[in-house]
DNA sequence: CTGAAAGCGCTTACAG
DNA sequence: CTGAAAGCGCTTACAG
């Protein structure tokens, strides 16, 4: 590869003159740009990113940090890191994907993460990350509320997760449901502790008792039950409890899969034996299911896309005023037939 | 953010010391280390990544380019991500995301890409990621053949594409389907050339007329088309075509679904009055589906773990022996309950 | 095992 | 508008 210099000296002009043709921070003649064009093409000279971001301190990437155990991304994160990409081109930014299991393989060779700024999708009580990020002194948003000790303050972009619940129970318990089970996120994420306080207040808004209804957290994203997370739980309630679930409420689309099949596997349908409701699920996949799942929109690429023009504002990139330090991204129910009415039963 | 010569001052070593330490590259003194690992916390200090590349020559990150509009991922780039991102954390590599309308933005500030290698999903005819890495000198696999003309050699990770389309005809026709409709992937890409291929010699090897078969390219990825292709395509030839196609082969789920809306907006059920075999879907999806679709499993995950590995290879990280430059990944028929025999009609 | 010094390939005040 | 020189923060022969 070429290098700086080699095209210089072709050209015959300093090397702050060809730094300046490429960069175009400072004008340069047209005739001058014109020898150093020339020269660069003739020598496949393209300039070193690396050198570049060492002197300017900017690297043009931003981090994308998700959990990740050994298995799928699932739509919700598909969609995410797409409004993620997408909006990080438009600001020239590229988007460097960082897992949590890379954190062992790291520390060995230790080093500075190679970006500008990190996008932390579904903090939890420690979050690892963010005392990383923190420790880096690199800027990040959090998509899903922060833990409040952790760290003083840090931009965030969120649905509004306890009111998301509220409307899922309010639907649901208008139908005459009174008896649900709660599929919810991870124990540790800010958003499965946000549903789960919603879940309470809302069966008690309803004056429903909570030992009626069952709550469960999904296992840790390393554990082997993971990708199973709803089959078991659906199972075990059904068959077991005498609390006679009628409705349940699925975190992501995996869940409600398996949920799905368990309620076929114990011989019921949906939603003549029992409803189904999915958080954040796939618009088009959840059309596409026998019944069709009924479900709240979360907008997950309208997520990712936020999150990154907060970021940028954040590194000063952006300039489109003021921007607000916290965005709540709007979220709606998108009715399938997988939730049903309980007759005669209800009351107001 | 504290640099080498704070960290060598205080702990009373030479920088070239403090760089051993951390680097492990080359034996330090038990107690120098500990001096400064000591002086390091104190400071709060951690190499820089990017100073380190300069001078080693590795980012410790790959590139990944997936042809990528406005739109969304699909099932099969979701998985094949996850099967990169995971591989490349096992080398500690990180993956950098690197989507193709990112070109125009890149063009005015060009610079070398902040990568060691790349993996090139879906090569095309002239395909303008691949002419950049090779003119950046930086080496690649490919997913999906290569274009012959347009690079001397490169490695790659693919599936069996004629096979597989041999293998879905096969199955059809045995089961009386005379007419079918292949929705096949974008035009210009090397898998829509081999499968198109493939059609056309499995029709022949049955001695069926290509007229009577339907064979549509999907739009090119920014085209607005592109999300509801397979919609109007069914629509037509459904309505339109005298040739009576009784069974669909749908490049994606995406594609597989728009068919499917088609054919329930047309009134008509699958499998009784049309049947339909989707390529690359999610299978933890075509189970849920209504009906449950038959498919071809194609192993996303695998695909984008071995081309990491290959890659490392080529990197001259990985030293796993002798590797071949092509690998070719087993893909299965998965059946659901989409496709259905037509009865009578079928001679041997 | 450790240090002094050169160098990785750029950008950026500073001077003109 | 252009050039000469210092410097970004590391690593790496080389010498001891």
């Amino acid at each position: 590869m070429a290098k700086i210099d080699d095209v210089a000296r072709l050209a015959g002009v300093s090397k702050g003159t060809v730094s300046n043709v490429f960069s175009q921070k400072r004008p340069t003649s047209k005739k001058v740009t014109e020898r150093v064009l020339k020269a660069s093409k003739e020598l496949n000279y393209v300039p070193n990113h690396i050198a570049r971001s060492l002197v300017t301190k900017k690297t043009m990437a931003i981090g994308l940090t998700i959990p990740h155990g050994n298995f799928f991304f699932s739509a919700f994160h598909n969609q995410f890191i797409n409004g993620v990409v997408l909006e990080a081109s438009r600001f020239g930014y590229r988007v460097l994907l960082d897992m949590l299991p890379m954190l062992e393989v790291r520390t060995p060779s230790l080093a500075s993460y190679p970006i500008d700024g990190a996008i932390v999708l579904g903090p939890t009580e420690e979050d690892e990350r963010i005392r990383l990020l923190h420790f880096n002194g690199i800027p990040f948003v959090t998509v899903g509320k922060i833990f409040n000790a952790q760290v003083e303050e840090a931009p965030t972009v969120n649905n509004d997760n306890a009111r998301i619940v509220h409307d899922i129970c309010d639907y649901l318990i208008a139908r005459g449901h009174k008896n649900l089970m709660f599929l919810n996120a991870s124990k540790g994420t800010t958003v499965s502790m946000e549903r789960r306080t919603a879940f309470m207040e809302a069966l008690a808004k309803h004056r429903l008792l909570m030992r009626d209804s069952v709550h469960h957290y999904k296992p840790h994203i390393q554990s082997d039950h993971y990708l199973h997370y709803g089959y078991a739980e659906t199972i075990r309630v059904i068959r077991e409890s005498s609390e006679k679930v009628t409705a349940i409420i699925a975190d992501d689309d995996r869940a409600a899969f398996n949920a799905m099949n368990a309620i076929k596997d114990l011989g019921l349908r949906i939603p003549e034996d029992i409803s189904l409701f999915v958080i954040c699920g796939d618009l088009s996949m959840m059309h596409q299911t026998m019944p069709p799942l009924t479900g709240m929109d979360l907008q997950p690429s309208e997520l990712g896309a936020q999150s990154v023009k907060l970021l940028m504002h954040k590194l000063g990139i952006s300039n489109e005023g003021d921007y607000p330090d916290h965005l709540i991204i709007e979220s709606k129910i998108v009715e399938g037939a997988s939730c049903s009415s309980i007759e005669g039963e209800w009351q107001g």
